[in-house]
DNA sequence: TCTGGGGTCCTAGGACCC
DNA sequence: TCTGGGGTCCTAGGACCC
């Protein structure tokens, strides 16, 4: 713990649906759900005028419409939300050199050091404080300005009570927990509020008569290391008792690279279960190469009908990262999975990556394939084989952009029974009017999202790959 | 109409090596 | 000629976070 409030937590407030009403008028102040709009979807992020009806994250998108059956549910544009995010990210940047990114929607900043370290050098320990607050209040306001959007900030001498901080602060707020009030701001709280106590922890610690972390505190060490094993019980008992040094860290090194798929029905063929493990075997490559890496592990991950999940994995014997391979790889390990009964997930991962460049490519080609044993064949010309694409269906997806000829830029609302209705209106405009086509109409064609605020993103040379 | 998708870290047992 | 003690790697599962 710092002797002073130097480590900002930043929290987007409802991210995901304050982007979708700051860039459609007519969903201002109206109930919004992001997430899976499928039979299996779940809940995103929903706003705060559908979170008084009960609608939160996680939840399964089928209750959420029984709650709210009047709120606009949208899938989410991701490539919309990391722009938004980038700029949000600049602006933390502008305060110090030192920021460590969670999400899209969430980080901690180190004052200490940079432009804001050279703010606070000099004042008196009290002042501090202050100071920070001010800070705070100008970087939601330029958040504000940047992005039509509303954040939270909690700033305090440690990780922990910083973004628990940012979280007392929501929404549209900001808290300085100041030196001196730590142990009375921490000791009330529910055990929930410490980062990593989750349902099963937290029941744990009911069992034992455990509930506040002022209690966590009090049950010591030892028997906290004794409910809950070595590391978990140690890190608890630090936390509950403020001593939390974990540094702001810019660069994470990423560990694994994964995708997967939750099917609208159960696969029960098994040849579609091949088929669809090959498909993310792919897919997973195609990210792993867009990293620029390669790995050891493949990883398979299949959820049964009945939600039993189960993992199987072969570590090669050097990294790869060729399709082949690891499609092969990860149909060796589907053979030793009993899917009778149904498979409800499958999912592809890569594990114990390397950085892997051309280079590694030229020479692991010119020594011989003598990476993987259990590969006759494909080395050379290992061609994507991307197998026959089914035709291309116009899907509109309900809160994607498109244009049309006559009408200009909107969104689609809704869509079925070969209709899709369009609402006609810009980031900033007035609500617009709502108009109904036909799936095929040619005079509609997807498009690419609308800035919130004219300006932002600044078009530059900022299309970084890393 | 139960329960997404992308990650991280920890534990625990067995293999293997010294 | 009843079998120690580590360390590391691999595999599987589970809790947790956004």
């Amino acid at each position: 713990m710092r002797t002073a409030p130097t480590i900002l937590h930043l929290d987007m407030d409802a991210f995901y649906a304050s982007v979708e009403q700051a860039s459609k008028p007519s969903l201002r102040g109206k109930p919004v759900v992001v997430g899976g709009l499928g039979p299996r979807g779940v809940v995103s992020t929903a706003s705060y005028e559908a979170r008084v009806h009960g609608v939160h994250s996680a939840m399964a998108m089928a209750h959420a419409r029984r709650l709210c059956p009047n709120a606009a549910y949208l899938t989410p544009r991701f490539t919309l939300y990391r722009q938004v995010s980038d700029v949000v990210m600049g602006l933390l940047h502008e305060l110090s050199p030192l920021v460590e990114p969670l999400s899209l929607d969430e980080a901690f900043v180190d004052l200490a050091v940079g432009a804001c370290r050279d703010r606070l050098a000099g004042l008196p320990s009290h002042a501090v404080g202050a100071e920070v607050r001010v800070v705070g209040e100008e970087l939601r306001a330029a958040i504000r300005a940047a992005t039509g959007l509303t954040a939270s900030v909690g700033i305090a001498g440690s990780k922990l009570l910083a973004k628990i901080g940012s979280d007392a602060a929501k929404p549209d707020g900001l808290v300085v927990v100041e030196s001196g009030t730590e142990d009375a701001f921490l000791g009330p709280l529910p055990v929930r509020a410490l980062w990593g106590v989750g349902p099963a922890t937290a029941d744990h610690l009911r069992r034992a008569g455990i509930g506040t972390v002022a209690e966590v505190a009090e049950a010591g060490e030892a028997e906290l290391v004794r409910l809950l094993g070595k590391a978990h019980g140690a890190s608890l008992y630090a936390m509950a008792t403020g001593q939390d040094d974990r540094p702001v860290v810019a660069e994470r090194d990423v560990k694994s690279i994964s995708v997967e798929d939750t099917f609208d029905v159960d696969l029960t063929d098994r040849a579609r279960v091949r088929a669809e493990v090959g498909r993310l075997a792919d897919r997973c490559v195609q990210r792993l190469r867009a990293a620029g890496r390669s790995g050891r592990t493949v990883v398979l991950k299949v959820r049964r009908y009945d939600f039993t999940t189960l993992t199987r994995s072969e570590t090669l014997r050097a990294p790869t990262d060729d399709p082949a391979v690891v499609r092969e790889t990860a149909g060796r390990l589907i053979e030793g999975v009993d899917t009778t009964g149904g498979v409800r997930l499958l999912g592809v991962g890569v594990a114990g990556l390397a950085d892997f460049t051309q280079e590694d490519l030229f020479a692991q080609a010119a020594q011989g394939s003598a990476a993987d044993p259990g590969d006759p064949e494909h080395s050379e010309d290992a061609a994507p084989a991307t197998v026959a694409a089914p035709p291309p269906v116009r899907r509109w997806h309900p809160g994607h952009d498109v244009t049309h000829e006559e009408y200009g830029p909107g969104w689609v609302q809704g869509s079925g029974v070969g209709r899709v209705t369009v609402r006609f209106e810009v980031p900033g405009g007035e609500p617009g009017r709502v108009r109904t086509f036909a799936v095929d109409d040619p005079a509609l064609t997807p498009s690419e999202p609308l800035p919130l605020v004219p300006g932002f993103p600044v078009p530059g040379p900022s299309a970084t790959a890393s």
